[in-house]
DNA sequence: TGCTTTTTTTGCCAAATGGCAACTGCTATT
DNA sequence: AATAGCAGTTGCCATTTGGCAAAAAAAGCA
């Protein structure tokens, strides 16, 4: 919970009892490893953090492969946000690469904290503009990267996925087979 | 002009008097082919919208190669918009990839619009969301295209940009090189 | 521990893409 | 009309990446 606060409080001030009131409506979550945290083919309900673990956010390509998009892992908020925000059905999975444990709010109590908090829209969107500029950036290099770069940024933004998640999943992420990688990864080392 | 206010419509509801508030500041800018509406090294200083042309986002690759990030075409926001809120150095140029007419603000009067026009804070999140957004779609599938295909979809999401863009342009945005682009558009007509 | 299942590696070859130089064609300018 | 300057094309070949089947290694489970 401490580190939600923390996380929090980079995009705004907040007072103790506007505190107090976001941590007495956080729920627990436990996942376990390929659960998912919200499913394509329905509306997202809540809005995450992870204390624990990797979710990774996938789809299904027109061939029917997997497609891994991103990777969220510890103190990161995990939200399919634009669906969450505009009750659409979202056609993306957010799955536990790992077992995780997460603090999550309900739609309905994420809603009471616009009302509840003066400014609390402000942070909110501060945070998900921050998310999406990274992200954004991240998919922006990979474009022009040719697979073996492409794998090297990856240990260097997240030095600390490369060991808790399957290959496979790194691979569609990087949007290479999981064959290429496996060879990328014997000539670097 | 109307564009302009239809396109910011679309995020929220102004009345008359803010519509004519946000209209008194804006100010004409043309551009020519080539011309920077906002340059790397330097801090952004402007919000346009694109009245008639096409800009583009680009940067210089680690081998020094031209890497075109974006394109913006008519009734669109153009801004380097993360550099631009935060004042920071941009990394990026923003280009006229044809003549342009633009519309414009100084940083100054667009933070204006923010005391005088309660909710413009959340007009203004709620477009760069929008744009983030969507953005971030395209790269994300790119990555996971091969060549063709990326060629394929950039003509179904820019229908309009094909024949205005130096294929060079294009070619750097889908991350191949400019000969592959050339023998995939032979081998498609 | 032993067995099954999943993940990763590897060999072999095919297909896709890149790199370079030369060539073509267009446009703008004089 | 002549020329220069880009943008785009093409041939030739090298390199990268993919695809598939089989083997090896690792992880999960009874």
């Amino acid at each position: 919970m401490k580190e939600l606060i923390e996380y929090i409080l980079q995009f705004g001030n907040l007072n103790k009892q506007q505190i107090d009131l976001i941590a007495s409506k956080a729920t627990e979550l436990e996942l376990r490893k390929n659960e998912y945290f919200s499913e394509a083919g329905k509306i997202p309900t809540q809005v995450g953090f992870v204390v624990k673990g990797i979710i990774r956010i996938c789809c299904y390509g027109n061939e029917g492969e997997e497609i891994t998009k991103y990777f969220i892992d510890e103190n990161r908020l995990v939200v399919d946000y634009e669906n969450f925000d505009a009750n659409l059905v979202s056609s993306d999975y957010l799955q536990a690469v790992t077992d995780c444990k997460l603090i999550v709010f309900s739609k309905r109590d994420w809603e009471e904290l616009y009302n509840a908090i003066i400014g609390w829209d402000k942070i909110v969107s501060r945070a998900v503009q921050k998310a999406f500029q990274i992200h954004l950036e991240r998919r922006t290099a990979l474009v022009s990267e040719d697979a073996v770069t492409r794998y090297l940024s990856f240990m260097e933004k997240f030095p600390t996925l490369v060991n808790r998640v399957p290959q496979a999943y790194i691979a569609s992420y990087l949007g290479i087979t999981r064959f290429s990688l496996s060879r990328i990864r014997k000539n670097i080392h």
